[in-house]
DNA sequence: TTGTTCGGTACTTGTAAACG
DNA sequence: CGTTTACAAGTACCGAACAA
C-alpha cells in the first residue's frame, strides 16, 4: 500500500548535490531565510519573483549548461502581467507550502493520494474538484491510477453528434450509475464549465495554475523525501535514492481519451527517444505560455508557441499534441484557452449573412471565397432569402466555378476545408446545420481513398480528436449527402483516360480502410473496392471532362467564360445532383 | 506479450520567398 | 517572369522503441 512509488530512470545525477541545486536553493534555502507572509504574494509580480523565474531557468531547460546561459528575461512562462489579478486562496497556500519544507511528508500522500478503493466516479469527481474548488490534496495529472473509460468510439460507426457526452477526465462511465454521473455533470454545470465567460476564464486559469504549481509541489515532496532519507541514514544519498522520487504528469490523450504519463526522471538504464526532462519541460513550457496568454487576454496560435522555443519542441506537431492534450485534460475547449488556429477553410455564398462579434458583416461572394472565421468570432448567421443547399467540396477550386450563379439552384453556399477540414470549418458547418435544419448539405470529394477519408471526417468526426471537447457534436452524420465523385460512375461522368493510377500508398490505405473499419457504410466500401479493382482514382476535375492541369481545366475552374463554356459539365453535374436530391 | 508513444512520411491548397 | 521550395494548419498511417 505504502510501498515507495516506482520511478523509472535513466538519469544522470546532477553534478551538484540534489538539495543544493539552484532551483531547490531558490525554493528551500531562500525561503528558509525569507518566508513571505500570505498577503505579500497577492500580486502576480511578486509570485513571479518568488520562484517562477528560477523554475524557468532550471526546470524548463533540459541542458544543465543552459541553466546559467538561459536568460530569464527571454523566457518567463509564468510571469504575470501588470493587469490586476488575485490568485485563488488555495494557490497562495500552495505557494507558501512550496516555499517551506514539510517536517515529514507521509508516504501515502506522495504520489497516489486518491483512496485506493475509490470508484471511477469518485475519483473523477475528486480529480475535477481538486483543482476547481481548491480543496485538493493532489492533482489528477500526478496520478497513475487508471480511469475507467468507455472504449473509443469508432468514428465510422457512431456519429459524434449522437455520442453520450463524455469527459474522460472527470466523468466516469460505470454503466447504470446514472445518479452519480448526473451529480458530476451537475457539478460541471455549476462550477466547472461556468455560467459566464468570467467563470470559464477562472476555471482555465485555475487549471493552468494547478499544472504549474503541481510541478512545484511534487518537487517539494521529492526533496523532502530525500532529506528524510539522508537524515535517517546519516550519509550521502545514493543513485537509487534519487530514483525513488520523482515527478509525474498524466495528460489525457485527445485521440483515445486515456491517460499518458510523463515521469521524471527516466528509468535507470533506459534511454528513451525523448528524455523525460524534455517531455516534461515541453508540457510546462506550453502550460506557462497558455497561462500568460489567458492572463493577458490575448490570443496565441500553436505556431506562435512553437516558434517561442523551436529547440525545445523540434517540430510543430509536438506543440499541437501537447496543446490539444492539455485542453482535453481540462475538458474545455480550445477557445477557452485563447489558443486559435489560422483560418484554413473557405466559404462562398449568395444567400448567407454572417455577422461578426465586432458588428461587421463578413463579406461573402458568389464567385470568390472568403476565409471562414473562428467560431468565437461569429455573432450570428442569417439567410434573408432562405438557404436551400450547402455544397461541401474537398478543394477550393470549385468556389469560383459559377455554381452559385446558376438559376436552377436556389440560394446556397459552397464550403471547403481544403483537404482535411480544420476546426473552424467543422464548427461553421455544424452551426449551419443547426440554424437551417431544412437545408440540404451535399459533399463532393475526390474519388480516391483520401476523398472517402475526408468524407468520413465530415460525417463521423475526426479520429485524431475523438476525445476533444471541441469536436463533440460537430459531425454531420445523416445530414451530409454524398453526391460524388463516385468511382462506380466513372463511365457516366468522365473518360477512362482522365483517370489517374492509384499509388502504392493509396492502395494500402484503401485496403486498410476496407479491413480496419468494419462499420464503414457499404456504399463507401463498394467505391473503394471498385478503385482497387481497376487500380484507378479520379479527382473532381474529371467532371470537367478533361484531364487535370490542362488549359481547359484552368478555364473551367477559374470561373472565366463559364457561361459560354460548352463543356461545363462540372456545373451541370452538380446542378443535376442537387436538383435531383431537392 | 500487448498496448502505447514517438518520429517519419504523405495528403490538401495557398502564399511567399528564393532561384534560374 | 516562371518555377521551385518552404511553410501554414489540419488530417492520416506505419514501424520502431518503449512501458506495463
Amino acid at each position: 500500500m505504502s510501498s515507495p512509488p516506482h520511478f523509472p530512470i535513466s538519469f544522470t545525477p546532477p553534478h551538484t548535490p540534489f538539495s543544493s541545486h539552484p532551483l531547490l536553493t531558490s525554493l528551500i534555502g531562500e525561503k528558509r531565510k525569507r518566508t513571505p507572509p500570505a498577503d505579500s504574494v497577492d500580486s502576480g509580480d511578486e509570485r513571479g519573483d518568488d520562484g517562477s523565474n528560477e523554475l524557468n531557468d532550471d526546470g524548463f531547460v533540459s541542458e544543465p549548461s543552459q541553466v546559467s546561459s538561459a536568460s530569464s528575461d527571454e523566457i518567463q512562462p509564468v510571469s504575470l502581467p501588470e493587469r490586476s489579478y488575485s490568485p485563488p486562496a488555495w494557490l497562495l497556500e500552495d505557494l507558501k507550502l512550496a516555499s517551506r519544507l514539510p517536517s515529514s511528508p507521509s508516504p501515502s500522500s506522495s504520489m497516489e493520494n486518491v483512496p485506493s478503493q475509490a470508484t471511477a466516479e469518485e475519483e473523477c469527481l475528486y480529480q475535477k474538484e481538486s483543482w476547481v474548488s481548491g480543496t485538493h490534496e493532489d492533482y489528477p495529472w500526478e496520478k497513475t491510477v487508471p480511469v475507467v473509460h468507455e472504449p473509443p468510439p469508432s468514428p465510422l460507426s457512431t456519429p459524434r453528434s449522437i455520442l453520450p457526452p463524455h469527459n474522460p477526465s472527470y466523468l466516469g462511465s460505470h454503466a447504470g450509475d446514472e445518479e452519480s454521473r448526473q451529480d458530476v455533470e451537475d457539478s460541471m454545470d455549476e462550477d466547472f464549465q461556468g455560467d459566464t465567460e468570467d467563470d470559464t476564464e477562472y476555471v482555465v486559469r485555475t487549471f493552468l495554475e494547478s499544472v504549474l504549481t503541481s510541478f512545484l509541489r511534487q518537487l517539494k515532496r521529492s526533496v523532502a523525501q530525500l532529506e528524510k532519507i539522508r537524515a535517517e541514514r546519516c550519509k550521502k544519498l545514493s543513485a537509487s535514492d534519487l530514483f525513488s522520487v520523482g515527478i509525474k504528469f498524466a495528460l489525457i490523450n485527445r485521440e483515445n481519451g486515456k491517460h499518458q504519463t510523463i515521469t521524471f526522471p527516466d528509468k535507470p538504464g533506459k534511454q528513451p527517444v525523448q528524455p523525460a526532462l524534455v517531455r516534461m519541460s515541453r508540457v510546462l513550457y506550453i502550460a506557462s505560455v497558455m497561462y500568460q496568454t489567458v492572463l493577458e487576454g490575448g490570443l496565441v496560435t500553436k505556431r506562435d508557441i512553437f516558434y517561442r522555443n523551436v529547440l525545445l519542441f523540434g517540430k510543430q506537431r509536438v506543440v499541437d499534441k501537447i496543446v490539444d492534450d492539455l485542453i482535453c485534460t481540462a475538458g474545455l475547449k480550445r477557445q477557452d484557452f485563447r489558443v486559435c488556429a489560422t483560418s484554413k477553410g473557405l466559404i462562398a455564398s449568395n444567400a448567407l449573412v454572417i455577422v461578426l462579434n465586432t458588428g461587421e458583416e463578413l463579406p461573402l461572394f458568389a464567385t470568390s471565397s472568403t476565409l471562414i472565421p473562428q467560431e468565437e468570432r461569429i455573432a450570428s448567421i442569417e439567410a434573408p432569402d432562405g438557404l436551400e443547399w450547402v455544397l461541401l467540396v474537398e478543394k477550393d477550386s470549385l468556389t469560383g466555378a459559377g455554381i452559385l450563379h446558376d438559376k436552377r439552384l436556389g440560394p446556397g453556399a459552397i464550403i471547403t476545408g481544403k483537404g482535411y477540414p480544420d476546426l473552424s470549418t467543422l464548427q461553421l458547418l455544424r452551426r449551419l446545420a443547426d440554424t437551417f435544419p431544412e437545408t440540404h448539405i451535399y459533399a463532393l470529394v475526390d474519388a480516391d481513398p483520401h476523398g472517402i477519408d475526408i468524407l468520413s471526417v465530415y460525417t463521423f468526426g475526426s479520429r485524431a480528436n475523438a476525445f476533444s471537447e471541441d469536436h463533440i457534436g460537430l459531425p454531420l452524420g445523416d445530414r451530409l449527402e454524398w453526391i460524388g465523385v463516385k468511382a462506380t460512375e466513372w463511365s457516366k461522368v468522365g473518360r477512362y483516360e482522365d483517370l489517374l493510377p492509384l499509388g502504392e500508398r493509396e492502395i494500402a490505405f484503401a485496403t486498410k480502410m476496407c479491413t480496419a473499419r468494419p462499420d464503414m457504410p457499404q456504399e463507401w466500401r463498394r467505391e473503394l473496392a471498385h478503385m482497387l479493382h481497376v487500380h484507378r482514382k479520379a479527382e473532381i476535375q474529371i467532371l470537367c471532362g478533361t484531364a487535370p492541369n490542362t488549359d481547359e481545366l484552368e478555364r473551367c475552374l477559374s470561373g472565366s467564360k463559364i457561361e459560354e463554356s460548352p463543356s461545363n459539365r462540372l456545373v451541370e453535374y452538380i446542378v443535376e445532383r442537387i436538383a435531383g436530391h431537392s
